[in-house]
DNA sequence: TTGTAAGCGTTATCAG
DNA sequence: CTGATAACGCTTACAA
């Protein structure tokens, strides 16, 4: 730095624009027209005001500016593991669009909280954001109620029964179709015997995948077991596995065996898959079949090659971000996300 | 709902004090009063207040708010890669804390954005957050500078070498520690020419892991070819196992192979584990071994068996959680995160 | 082009 | 216990 004074005074407190002022010998008023993109300024004063501002690290108060207008750059992100394959790589790509826009991302991690999730979730609208991200988790009614009445958006990520009268944009895959899809597939193995791993929570989109699975098994007489319990982890797809694919024998009690598996997320289904081949050593597809929901990047991995349905990351994000690009009063829409199979090695 | 006249009419615009003020029959002060813990206000009041409120869906404006108090509740998280398994278990693990406090996460994700990465960075200061935490990235001196002059407390998590003049808390795991131990582990399995993949990235964490690797295998007099290029990703070990494993043959130039290989982070030696497993059709460990870094969810599972040096992520966050509740005018320390060798079976 | 003044939704101070 | 009133840092008429 060659600027004479120059000596960078740590104030303690954040710069305010009287600051650069009274540095710039300008009001404040002119300092804010500095920083406003369409305004008037003549050239001389911005440049003393831009100089002065530089020196003293002056940055545009964002809160403050937001007293005036009707919408933040706020958007707030809701989900509850973001440790998932899937969701961290839905985090990754969001977060990446987001920012590319100049929109902020408040994240709140609902999960593992003793306390009010409606509460926690409110607490969101004190930092005035234009627009609540719902990536998984619960949607309390309470949330709805409070968005709609401050006027702030919502956008639904893979919600398949949106509370009543939700004013949300919907972004929905298609589970029913991948949930049929995993049958036909499984069905065309030759499998006798299947199974559905879902995970213990109720108002999910995974309910619909293994809606959608048992339906079309049933449809074509084939009988299938629904294991709902635990969380959307590998460990839930890990216990299955030990409980559904049981070798009989003695101490085993009855003879429990399957001889194909949906998980209706990818790691679920990544559990139930390294399980069967490493603990309980039987064959993947020769003794049992694995499918699984998502097509997160680590199923395409060469140490896994699940066979899976896959929802589209970049049309999510896409759908994402054109519901948060909708304006403030634009009716609410829905958008759908195309599901496909990806065929790998897991399904004989 | 019984309340009568609690008809939902959304405003449109977020719901303010003087709205509950005049519902409730009571000065804006007294609404204030009433969401500030400690004050002293009637407990009709209050009833009548609370009342009004939640009929409106009022919540009290926490930007407003921040413009009377020194610091906000905002805390800053920067990083570049929240898809990478270890990042995103640290993120999922950070944010969880974060809300347990009632701290907000303002999340930036700093990667695939072709401008300015300092002035992206600088936006955050917009918003006032009291902290800025650096999970992974580069640092650019005007951060550093900005925060300094505003002061905003910075958190900078596993970089090294930090810029001259840093006013930051810095949290470290033993990056020298952990180099030499992948490099005595590797020793011990008797490899005779060993690898260390590095990406492309220049003052991370990641250069002092290889650096530390180079020298103990230096001092043992066992040649390590270092391969540094591309982003800290799977594909980067991919790319990096099929250059420095290719078998000899008539079309494939130098016989290069290597016994041993470094992976400075387990999504680098992942890759490197599965291509030479399932591209290359190598046996791990039997013709090469393989160590990571991180200890990652994802490498405990059966599918991988990663030996890998870890870095504790109960011990990382803690220390993050620690460095990021100091008070405002604290001195700046460093925490030191441990690091021990995880035996699994990618190590002959 | 610039400065003055009002207002955004809070909190804090000070009378009453 | 309550209500004016003055900040907080900014934007935006309005006036000069």
């Amino acid at each position: 730095m060659t600027c004479p004074g120059s000596k960078i005074a740590a104030l303690g407190r954040f710069v305010s624009a009287a600051d650069v002022a009274e540095r710039a010998g300008v009001s404040r008023s002119t300092v804010s027209r500095a920083f406003t993109p369409g305004a008037q300024v003549s050239k001389s004063a911005r440049h003393r005001i831009l100089a002065a501002a530089e020196e003293l690290g002056y940055r545009v108060n964002r809160l403050a500016r937001t007293l005036h207008q009707e919408r933040s750059d706020l958007v707030g992100v809701v989900g509850g593991n973001f440790a998932n394959p899937y969701i961290s790589a839905q985090l990754d790509a969001l977060s990446s669009a987001l920012h590319a826009r100049g929109l902020q991302c408040l994240l709140m991690n609902t999960a593992r909280t003793g306390g009010d999730v409606s509460e926690d979730l409110a607490r969101l609208l004190d930092y005035r954001v234009r627009t609540v991200v719902l990536l998984s988790g619960a949607t309390p009614d309470e949330l709805i109620r409070l968005c709609a009445q401050n006027g702030a958006r919502m956008v639904l990520i893979n919600r398949p029964h949106p509370p009543e009268g939700t004013l949300a944009d919907l972004i929905l895959c298609d589970s029913a179709r991948g949930g049929r899809l995993a049958a036909e597939r499984l069905a065309q193995a030759g499998c006798r015997k299947v199974a559905v791993v879902v995970s213990g929570s109720r108002t999910s989109a995974k309910t619909a995948r293994a809606d959608a699975f048992c339906a079309e098994m049933d449809r074509r007489g084939i009988p299938v077991t629904r294991w709902a319990d635990g969380a959307n982890s590998y460990q839930t797809g890990a216990e299955a596995a030990r409980a559904l694919l049981a070798r009989p024998g003695p101490h085993l009690g009855p003879h429990i065996e399957h001889d194909g598996i949906f998980g209706v997320t990818d790691e679920i289904a990544l559990g139930v898959l390294n399980t069967a081949r490493f603990e309980l050593g039987l064959s993947v597809p020769g003794d049992v079949s694995v499918i699984g929901f998502d097509d997160a990047p680590i199923s395409g991995w060469a140490s896994h090659g699940l066979t899976t349905i896959r929802q589209s990351l970049e049309e999510l994000t896409r759908a994402t971000m054109e519901a948060i690009k909708r304006p403030a009063g634009a009716p609410t829409t829905r958008f759908d996300v195309p599901v496909h199979l990806v065929e790998r090695h897991t399904v004989g």
